[in-house]
DNA sequence: ACCGGGATGTTCT
DNA sequence: GAACATCCCGGTG
Protein backbone atom coordinates (compact mmCIF):
# COMPACT_ATOMS: atom_id res chain seq x y z
CA UNK A 1 0.00 0.00 0.00
CA UNK A 2 1.57 3.25 -0.91
CA UNK A 3 -1.19 6.24 -1.85
CA UNK A 4 -0.35 9.62 -2.22
CA UNK A 5 -2.48 11.90 0.47
CA UNK A 6 -5.15 13.92 -1.38
CA UNK A 7 -5.59 17.59 -0.92
CA UNK A 8 -8.34 17.06 1.64
CA UNK A 9 -5.75 15.47 3.82
CA UNK A 10 -3.94 19.05 4.34
CA UNK A 11 -7.41 21.32 4.39
CA UNK A 12 -7.61 20.54 8.07
CA UNK A 13 -6.14 23.21 10.57
CA UNK A 14 -2.26 22.47 11.44
CA UNK A 15 -3.04 21.46 14.82
CA UNK A 16 -5.49 18.68 13.54
CA UNK A 17 -3.21 17.49 10.71
CA UNK A 18 0.36 17.60 12.65
CA UNK A 19 -0.58 14.65 14.73
CA UNK A 20 -1.72 12.46 11.45
CA UNK A 21 1.20 13.55 9.73
CA UNK A 22 3.62 11.23 12.04
CA UNK A 23 3.53 7.99 10.36
CA UNK A 24 3.28 9.22 7.17
CA UNK A 25 5.78 9.47 4.66
CA UNK A 26 7.86 11.86 2.94
CA UNK A 27 9.36 11.23 -0.49
CA UNK A 28 12.11 13.39 -2.30
CA UNK A 29 12.71 11.67 -5.89
CA UNK A 30 14.63 8.41 -4.65
CA UNK A 31 15.02 8.81 -1.09
CA UNK A 32 12.11 8.49 1.55
CA UNK A 33 11.65 8.99 5.36
CA UNK A 34 9.01 8.03 7.90
CA UNK A 35 7.72 11.66 10.19
CA UNK A 36 8.01 10.98 13.45
CA UNK A 37 8.22 14.55 14.44
CA UNK A 38 6.58 17.79 13.59
CA UNK A 39 4.84 21.17 15.04
CA UNK A 40 1.69 23.02 14.23
CA UNK A 41 2.27 26.29 13.44
CA UNK A 42 -1.17 28.34 14.10
CA UNK A 43 -1.02 31.21 11.31
CA UNK A 44 -1.25 34.82 12.03
CA UNK A 45 -2.40 34.20 15.42
CA UNK A 46 0.76 32.24 16.73
CA UNK A 47 3.95 34.62 17.97
CA UNK A 48 5.52 31.37 16.98
CA UNK A 49 4.79 31.63 13.29
CA UNK A 50 6.38 33.41 10.47
CA UNK A 51 2.91 34.10 9.27
CA UNK A 52 2.29 36.23 12.46
CA UNK A 53 3.87 39.62 10.64
CA UNK A 54 1.69 39.31 7.98
CA UNK A 55 2.31 38.12 4.28
CA UNK A 56 6.20 38.54 2.79
CA UNK A 57 7.94 37.46 0.24
CA UNK A 58 9.60 34.63 1.96
CA UNK A 59 6.65 33.40 3.38
CA UNK A 60 4.04 33.48 0.73
CA UNK A 61 3.64 30.25 0.24
CA UNK A 62 2.38 29.51 3.74
CA UNK A 63 -0.72 31.80 2.61
CA UNK A 64 -1.50 29.64 -0.39
CA UNK A 65 -3.92 26.48 -0.69
CA UNK A 66 -2.96 24.07 0.97
CA UNK A 67 -0.80 20.37 0.50
CA UNK A 68 2.01 22.58 -0.61
CA UNK A 69 5.35 22.53 0.57
CA UNK A 70 6.90 25.93 2.06
CA UNK A 71 10.87 25.82 2.81
CA UNK A 72 12.64 28.67 3.91
CA UNK A 73 16.48 29.69 4.68
CA UNK A 74 17.70 30.17 8.12
CA UNK A 75 20.75 30.56 10.50
CA UNK A 76 22.69 31.29 7.37
CA UNK A 77 23.06 27.39 6.11
CA UNK A 78 20.15 25.33 6.97
CA UNK A 79 16.47 24.84 5.43
CA UNK A 80 13.10 24.49 7.29
CA UNK A 81 10.09 22.59 5.68
CA UNK A 82 6.93 22.58 6.20
CA UNK A 83 3.81 21.29 5.32
CA UNK A 84 0.69 23.92 4.68
CA UNK A 85 -2.63 23.39 5.84
CA UNK A 86 -6.40 25.12 6.07
CA UNK A 87 -7.89 27.67 3.71
CA UNK A 88 -5.93 29.66 1.83
CA UNK A 89 -5.24 32.61 3.43
CA UNK A 90 -5.14 31.16 6.99
CA UNK A 91 -1.44 30.26 7.11
CA UNK A 92 -1.21 27.34 9.18
CA UNK A 93 1.36 25.22 8.71
CA UNK A 94 3.42 21.62 10.17
CA UNK A 95 7.10 21.69 10.36
CA UNK A 96 8.60 18.50 9.52
CA UNK A 97 11.38 18.06 12.33
CA UNK A 98 12.67 14.72 12.37
CA UNK A 99 12.48 10.94 9.52
CA UNK A 100 12.97 7.46 10.28
CA UNK A 101 15.38 6.53 7.01
CA UNK A 102 13.85 4.59 4.93
CA UNK A 103 14.96 4.66 1.07
CA UNK A 104 18.10 5.76 -0.51
CA UNK A 105 19.90 5.71 2.59
CA UNK A 106 23.03 5.81 0.07
CA UNK A 107 22.01 9.02 -0.96
CA UNK A 108 21.23 10.41 2.32
CA UNK A 109 24.49 9.79 3.54
CA UNK A 110 27.04 11.43 0.65
CA UNK A 111 24.23 14.35 1.24
CA UNK A 112 25.60 14.24 4.75
CA UNK A 113 29.06 13.53 5.24
CA UNK A 114 28.88 14.86 8.94
CA UNK A 115 26.41 12.59 10.07
CA UNK A 116 28.09 9.03 11.83
CA UNK A 117 24.99 7.27 12.93
CA UNK A 118 22.35 6.03 10.07
CA UNK A 119 19.32 7.29 13.23
CA UNK A 120 20.62 11.24 12.44
CA UNK A 121 20.30 11.29 8.50
CA UNK A 122 16.73 13.07 9.19
CA UNK A 123 16.66 13.95 13.06
CA UNK A 124 16.15 17.69 12.45
CA UNK A 125 14.48 19.95 10.34
CA UNK A 126 17.77 21.08 8.58
CA UNK A 127 19.07 17.35 8.36
CA UNK A 128 15.95 16.23 6.98
CA UNK A 129 16.21 18.95 4.50
CA UNK A 130 19.61 18.08 3.59
CA UNK A 131 19.26 14.58 3.38
CA UNK A 132 16.31 14.51 1.03
CA UNK A 133 18.01 17.69 -0.88
CA UNK A 134 15.25 20.18 -0.28
CA UNK A 135 16.35 23.84 -0.53
CA UNK A 136 14.76 26.70 -2.09
CA UNK A 137 13.95 25.13 -5.28
CA UNK A 138 11.28 23.36 -3.61
CA UNK A 139 9.29 26.27 -1.88
CA UNK A 140 6.04 25.68 -2.86
CA UNK A 141 5.85 22.37 -4.64
CA UNK A 142 2.56 20.46 -4.52
CA UNK A 143 2.68 17.55 -2.87
CA UNK A 144 -0.51 16.64 -4.15
CA UNK A 145 0.62 16.44 -7.35
CA UNK A 146 4.53 14.73 -6.46
CA UNK A 147 5.42 18.19 -7.92
CA UNK A 148 9.34 18.87 -7.73
CA UNK A 149 9.34 14.65 -6.77
CA UNK A 150 8.18 15.70 -3.60
CA UNK A 151 5.19 14.03 -2.16
CA UNK A 152 3.41 12.36 0.81
CA UNK A 153 2.51 9.08 1.15
CA UNK A 154 0.46 6.19 3.30
CA UNK A 155 1.85 3.38 3.17
CA UNK A 156 -0.16 1.86 5.82
CA UNK A 157 1.22 2.43 9.04
CA UNK A 158 -1.17 4.34 10.83
CA UNK A 159 -0.09 7.34 13.67
CA UNK A 160 0.16 6.83 17.11
CA UNK A 161 -2.48 6.32 19.09
CA UNK A 162 -1.05 8.12 22.36
CA UNK A 163 1.65 10.38 20.49
CA UNK A 164 3.78 12.52 22.77
CA UNK A 165 3.17 16.17 22.95
CA UNK A 166 5.56 18.61 24.26
CA UNK A 167 6.13 22.28 23.81
CA UNK A 168 8.55 23.86 20.45
CA UNK A 169 11.32 23.63 19.97
CA UNK A 170 13.68 26.93 19.58
CA UNK A 171 11.29 29.74 19.62
CA UNK A 172 12.22 32.46 22.37
CA UNK A 173 10.53 32.96 25.31
CA UNK A 174 6.73 34.85 25.19
CA UNK A 175 6.75 33.41 21.20
CA UNK A 176 4.41 30.55 22.00
CA UNK A 177 7.40 28.78 23.45
CA UNK A 178 4.46 27.45 26.16
CA UNK A 179 2.48 25.79 23.32
CA UNK A 180 1.97 22.18 23.27
CA UNK A 181 2.60 21.77 19.67
CA UNK A 182 5.11 19.50 18.99
CA UNK A 183 4.14 16.02 18.17
CA UNK A 184 6.20 12.52 18.15
CA UNK A 185 5.93 9.03 17.71
CA UNK A 186 7.00 7.56 21.16
CA UNK A 187 10.55 5.57 20.92
CA UNK A 188 11.08 6.32 16.98
CA UNK A 189 13.80 6.37 15.19
CA UNK A 190 16.00 9.65 14.16
CA UNK A 191 13.67 11.59 16.88
CA UNK A 192 15.49 14.98 17.23
CA UNK A 193 16.04 14.38 20.46
CA UNK A 194 16.32 11.25 23.29
CA UNK A 195 12.77 10.81 24.89
C1' DA B 1 26.15 13.41 29.43
C1' DC B 2 25.83 18.29 29.29
C1' DC B 3 27.05 22.92 27.90
C1' DG B 4 29.04 26.99 25.23
C1' DG B 5 30.15 29.08 21.10
C1' DG B 6 31.04 29.68 16.05
C1' DA B 7 29.47 29.22 11.36
C1' DT B 8 27.00 31.78 7.77
C1' DG B 9 23.58 34.84 5.07
C1' DT B 10 18.72 36.24 4.49
C1' DT B 11 15.06 38.92 6.36
C1' DC B 12 13.04 42.46 8.73
C1' DT B 13 13.43 46.67 12.07
C1' DG C 1 22.11 45.89 13.10
C1' DA C 2 19.63 42.16 15.31
C1' DA C 3 17.29 38.03 15.00
C1' DC C 4 17.02 33.61 13.27
C1' DA C 5 11.36 27.24 13.84
C1' DT C 6 19.84 24.96 13.42
C1' DC C 7 23.88 22.16 13.40
C1' DC C 8 28.43 20.79 14.65
C1' DC C 9 32.51 20.68 17.38
C1' DG C 10 35.25 20.87 21.35
C1' DG C 11 35.38 21.62 26.22
C1' DT C 12 34.43 19.58 30.92
C1' DG C 13 32.52 16.10 34.40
Amino acid sequence: MRKRLPRAFYGGDALDVAPVLLNKVLVAGPVAGRIVEVEAYEGALDPGSHAFRGCTARNATMFGPPGHLYVYFTYGMHFCSNVVCGDEGTATAVLLRALTPLRGLDVMQARRVKSRREADLCSGPGRLCQALGLGRDHDGADLVRADRGVTIVDDGVTPPDEPRVTTRIGLRPGQGDDRPWRFLVPGAVGLSRRT
